[in-house]
DNA sequence: GAGCTTTCGATACGAGTCGTAGCGTAATGG
DNA sequence: CCATTACGCTACGACTCGTATCGAAAGCTC
């Protein structure tokens, strides 16, 4: 799962096996690089020495920068977990803070985008990130929903072709919303813009300022009646269209 | 607008003007340089030889590759438009497609997302991304709000600071998407997937498989197979994650 | 313990890029 | 004509990359 699981069983092979314990250090190492240094500016040399281990240790284990920041991102999301909430809206509202948070923190910012990036050009490292990261994500939304259609809060699925589809679109549209939040406008999500994004995603635009109706019981939001919401400070809504 | 908008003006400095031709010879060469190369081993010695002209000239009007695949990146993005085409529904499936268009471009994916993992520990360059991708894009949200508003589709907002948040809270979940589903899902972002999408994004998660009024479920589940994967009834999920 | 296999640490190396400096030339304005 | 700025070209030190090499260490098999 970390560098390489071909070893780790001792009756393998003959040889001196390799150290689990460089494996942490050069993670660890690689985060805290990334945090003081950012991608583009972390050098491998630079992440051995912190771990204290040569550089040729690093490179027998991972062919470059890419497979190295993958890894050691990957463990950050591996933390994520969807406890039950009682609710579907209470459900989301909880894992995307879950995720906020870990995406808030520096070395999942530049680590994971730049690894992005950088896989639109090597299909091997995007498989890579899609199955240390992507996938397990994905599995919490399906668990999600399972919950959601057990409790009676979402229709159940007939076709199966369809169920997939929707998953991998809710996938796309709670993670890439949290992200672009995150990374592009560089604005907490926070518990109220969670509140809003849940509201959206599971009544939709139509129904934005109209209490919620068919399927919110008493879903609307976990902690709160948010219904009074807290704006004020009317600066400027739909003044210039261009800013800037 | 491209590099530096302090000259131009023959009446405000003495010496040679700086060439017009050099900026988009230097931009073209940055996108096709990106399509050959991708972000990382993209040179700017290699772009000044494509564009023709020598790296000092270069480095006199960018700070580094940072800004100038910016300033390369966000001429692609300046072809979004909003014409209108009656609905709301067929205003951002509009929008959407084309902005998914540009996405799909190699130029596009590896630039932008490059630039914007360093943005996170690059002030400046947050800015400039904002200023030159990120806000004209906002207007058009706001542009498509405010038809959909006179035409009823969507309740007129009295509180200008809850529709201020209302707006950034669609830009990211609509760009956010598009941009998950494109470099993350690395899938495309075609009309059946924007249908999809605009559905969720309009009537919410609750009314997914009922069908609405305008957009008929015909073309639901037309094409493209990709029947199986995934089993639905999984109550457990966590099993069979890796779908696909 | 002897012998084999593999890993580890350290060093050195060629190759490539970076960003800048220097210089002479070209283009514009007073 | 002269001042000022932009341009092309070359060269440079500094840095990183990824690899090769070597001796030593750690484990397995016999």
């Amino acid at each position: 799962m970390v560098g390489g699981m071909q070893i780790r069983t001792p009756a393998c092979r003959p040889g001196r096996p390799r150290s689990a314990a460089a494996d942490t250090a050069i993670l660890a190492a690689t985060r805290e690089a990334l945090v003081e240094l950012g991608w583009s500016k972390l050098t491998l040399g630079d992440v051995a020495t912190r771990a204290g281990v040569a550089k040729t240790t690093l490179y027998r284990r991972w062919s470059g920068k890419n497979e190295l920041v993958v890894d050691a991102v990957a463990e950050l999301f591996g933390e994520l977990e969807l406890p039950d909430r009682g609710s579907l809206a209470a459900d989301i509202e909880g894992v995307v803070l879950q995720f906020a948070a870990i995406l808030a923190r520096p070395e999942a910012k530049s680590g994971l985008m730049a690894a992005i990036a950088e896989s639109t050009r090597d299909d091997a490292l995007r498989e890579r990130i899609r199955a240390s990261i992507v996938d397990p994500q994905k599995g919490l939304v399906l668990e999600g929903r399972a919950r959601a259609q057990a409790r009676g809060e979402l229709p159940p699925e007939t076709d199966p072709a369809e169920a997939a589809r929707t998953v991998d679109l809710i996938f796309d549209v709670v993670a890439g919303a949290v992200v672009h939040r995150t990374l592009v406008s560089a604005e907490p999500a926070d518990e109220e813009w969670v509140r809003g994004f849940t509201r959206v995603l599971l009544q939709g635009l139509s129904s934005a300022s109209v209490p919620p109706g068919p399927y919110g019981p008493a879903a609307a939001s976990g902690t709160s009646g948010t219904s009074g919401t807290s704006g004020t400070s009317g600066t400027s809504a739909a003044s210039g269209t261009s800013g800037d």
